[in-house]
DNA sequence: CTAGGGTTAG
């Protein structure tokens, strides 16, 4: 047995207090530095509206250097003062809005131009493509293109590539997709630009392959790669997860002399850290002799996914570096909040996000609203959302489920329905959540609703929501509809899939079905452990040795040994780790006591994965009012759920509301038999592999 | 006066 300090990045006590204090001081550094941070003062470097007439091109020349400054209501009077209003007056001001993201008003002065008569050239029509694009204007973006014929400019370099772009922005993979590939087949000499956005539209569209694909083309085609084509390419190997093929851009990139370019840079580190590769992505960064912002977001976000406290870490570094954090910063610090369920600083957090006004930004308050009601404050979660002026499917569906996480089934189906009414359709997300809040809530026929009602949005389920389903109608002991449903499904079972059904079958002790499955995993050659774990289990509980024994062979032969269910408690300031069966640790009695507690008051008998930390104590579901005092003699102050390995939500004790007492006969011996089926789980999950 | 690139949320 070994006093260790747990390793596990979810846990709070693994937060040294060094590290929380420097957090702190962080934030404090961060509003020290609002000031200095402010827009300089460049009014003084740029010239103000003259009184007398400037001539047509110092004009345009002008107006171009106020757009440059974001001083739209300059360049818009300089351009109303104009006498002649030529054609590149016109297409620099609606280039000007364009390159500013101010679209709409790029789309209103053309329309302005188009009705005093004067004809676009390619220049305009180019611009103009890109505030479509911007304002995600498809009709008016086929409305231009028919025009771009018209006026016989469709077949310029230029205008040929804005169409490309737009046309793969567009309309998902259907139509859009296939009228960019009419178009890029129908350019005769295809350049790096119009490869490079066929690649990007195609990363854009999740499609890594057919990017990296369209990227080899390219390159057979003679094609040098550019930056552009290079920092693409290594987002389509970040979404296929090759790293071999994004080592290899690596190198060519280095050959070419890109490293040092930054978006390639940093296309290269989200790489490595969407690939696994934690460890190059850290070197990569160290030696990096120019870091910007997104460098650090990037290393932010990827280490939040893998390791959120050297997330905090690095968010220490950053600011000791004077780098202010922008709202992509924050996102992923709210995201690290809610996977350490470190309420306070989140809150800390919360407050330095408002006073940076980045108050409306909705993924950022969309990180909020599910941070809050994983720390127990769904009411906070509640308010955010009912305070969002726009929300969007994430919005919505976040707050399901932390509605469903809560116990709130109910909510969450009102949510639904409002959401849908508001003109957003649901995704597969959603219906998960809906899935996951009626099995929790033991609504059966409301979550059968639900997944019936998919084919009417055109969601297709996939294995996990299957799994969902099946855990909906096993957990409420409709065993042969949930085998039913996975013999239905157009997928062989996967692990998930066996696991919801194994479960249900352990927990209402149904070794028939059990035994049904077994043959077909046998058949399947699942090289999973946890699978024949389950398994041996339903036999060993059935008395079935002979088969038992078999399944334990079975799990040998899969070579994949889980490694012992080590877990740790802390008591008072004082962390241990332990397996089951350790006998020889001071606090054992404490600790059995405690995992005999949890396991009797579980109302799901799947593998909990407890911990006991100074502020938090997180156990799969269910608590009675006797609970109260132990909780108090281990220095509980948070009660947790840990489930999917992310904790789900933790509650502070005083918000803690308790079941209703059953008499006291019925529940004694309810409690017995939960805690025989108990003691095998705390076998499976704490040996794992024997 | 015109086209292509990097980081975010359920």
């Amino acid at each position: 047995m070994m006093m260790v300090r747990p390793t596990n990045p979810r846990c709070v006590s693994c937060l040294p207090t060094t590290l929380g204090s420097a957090l702190t001081s962080s934030i404090i550094s961060m509003e020290a530095h609002r000031g200095s941070s402010a827009l300089p003062s460049f009014t003084a470097a740029v010239p103000q509206p003259q009184t007398p007439k400037p001539s047509a091109v110092t004009s345009t020349k002008l107006m171009k250097a106020y757009f440059a400054h974001g001083l739209f209501a300059h360049a818009r009077e300089l351009f109303d003062k104009m006498s002649h209003r030529d054609v590149v007056a016109w297409t620099a001001m609606i280039s000007g809005y364009a390159s500013s993201s101010q679209h709409h008003d790029a789309l209103l002065v053309f329309r302005e131009m188009m009705g005093e008569g004067v004809p676009p050239n390619a220049y305009t029509i180019s611009s103009v493509l890109k505030a479509c694009r911007g304002a995600e204007l498809w009709p008016a973006m086929a409305a231009v293109h028919g025009l771009a014929v018209r006026c016989g400019v469709d077949s310029q370099a230029y205008v040929e590539n804005a169409l490309l772009d737009v046309y793969m922005a567009s309309h998902g993979e259907g139509e859009g997709m296939h009228d960019a590939c009419a178009i890029f087949k129908g350019i005769v000499k295809k350049t790096a630009v119009s490869w490079t956005t066929m690649i990007a539209g195609y990363v854009h569209h999740g499609d890594g392959h057919t990017a990296v694909q369209a990227f080899q083309h390219m390159l057979q085609e003679g094609v040098e790669l550019s930056p552009f084509s290079c920092s693409a390419v290594i987002r389509a190997c970040a979404l296929i997860g090759s790293l071999t093929f994004g080592k290899q851009i690596h190198t060519a990139a280095v050959k070419f002399g890109y490293q040092t370019n930054l978006p390639v840079s940093n296309s290269l580190i989200d790489m490595y850290c969407r690939c696994m590769s934690l460890s190059e992505a850290r070197q990569y960064v160290r030696e990096m002799p120019k870091r910007d912002l997104i460098t650090w977001n990037t290393m932010i976000s990827g280490l939040e996914r893998l390791n959120s406290t050297e997330a905090l870490e690095l968010l220490i570094e950053m600011s000791s570096h004077n780098v202010q954090p922008n709202c992509f910063t924050f996102t992923s610090i709210v995201a690290v909040c809610a996977n350490l369920a470190i309420l306070n600083f989140g809150q800390q957090v919360h407050g330095a996000i408002v006073r940076r006004g980045y108050g409306g930004n909705i993924p950022l308050a969309n990180a909020l609203i599910d941070m809050y009601a994983k720390c127990g404050n769904v009411v906070k979660s509640c308010r955010i959302f009912n305070g969002m002026d726009q929300k969007d499917l994430v919005s919505w569906t976040s707050m399901m489920i932390g509605y469903g996480n809560h116990g709130f089934a109910e909510e969450a189906m009102r949510l639904f329905d409002e959401m849908v009414s508001s003109g957003i359709s649901p995704d597969l997300v959603v219906f998960m959540g809906l899935l996951n809040a009626c099995s929790h809530a033991g609504l059966v026929n409301e979550g059968l609703k639900y997944l019936n009602l998919m084919v009417d949005y055109n969601v297709t389920p996939n294995q996990e929501l299957y799994g969902c389903a099946i855990d909906l109608l096993g957990r409420s002991g409709r065993l042969n509809d949930a085998y039913e449903l996975m013999e239905r499904m157009p997928f062989e079972p996967d692990r998930s899939v066996w696991g919801a059904l194994l479960g249900a079958c352990r927990m209402h002790g149904n070794s028939s079905i059990g035994k049904f499955a077994a043959q077909r995993i046998m058949d399947q050659k699942l090289e999973c452990a946890e699978t024949y774990i389950m398994l041996s289990n339903i036999f060993a509980a059935d008395g079935d040795w002979v088969e038992f024994a078999r399944t334990r062979r079975l799990l040998k032969g899969t070579g994949s040994r889980k490694e012992a269910g080590r877990s740790w408690i802390e008591v008072r300031g004082v962390v241990s780790s332990f397996v089951a069966g350790d006998e020889h640790h001071p606090q054992m009695g404490l600790v059995y006591e405690m995992l005999c507690f949890m396991l009797g008051n579980m109302k799901t008998k799947e593998p909990v994965y407890p911990f006991i930390s100074y502020k938090t104590f997180v156990f799969h579901s269910g608590y009675t009012a006797s609970s109260i005092p132990l909780f108090h003699k281990l220095n509980v102050w948070h009660i947790g759920v840990f489930a999917h390995g992310k904790l789900q939500l933790a509650l502070p004790m005083e918000e803690v509301k308790l079941p209703q007492e059953r008499n006291g006969e019925d529940r004694r011996e309810e409690k017995r038999k939960e805690r025989e089926v108990a003691f095998q789980d705390l076998t499976v999950w704490s040996k794992g592999a024997v």
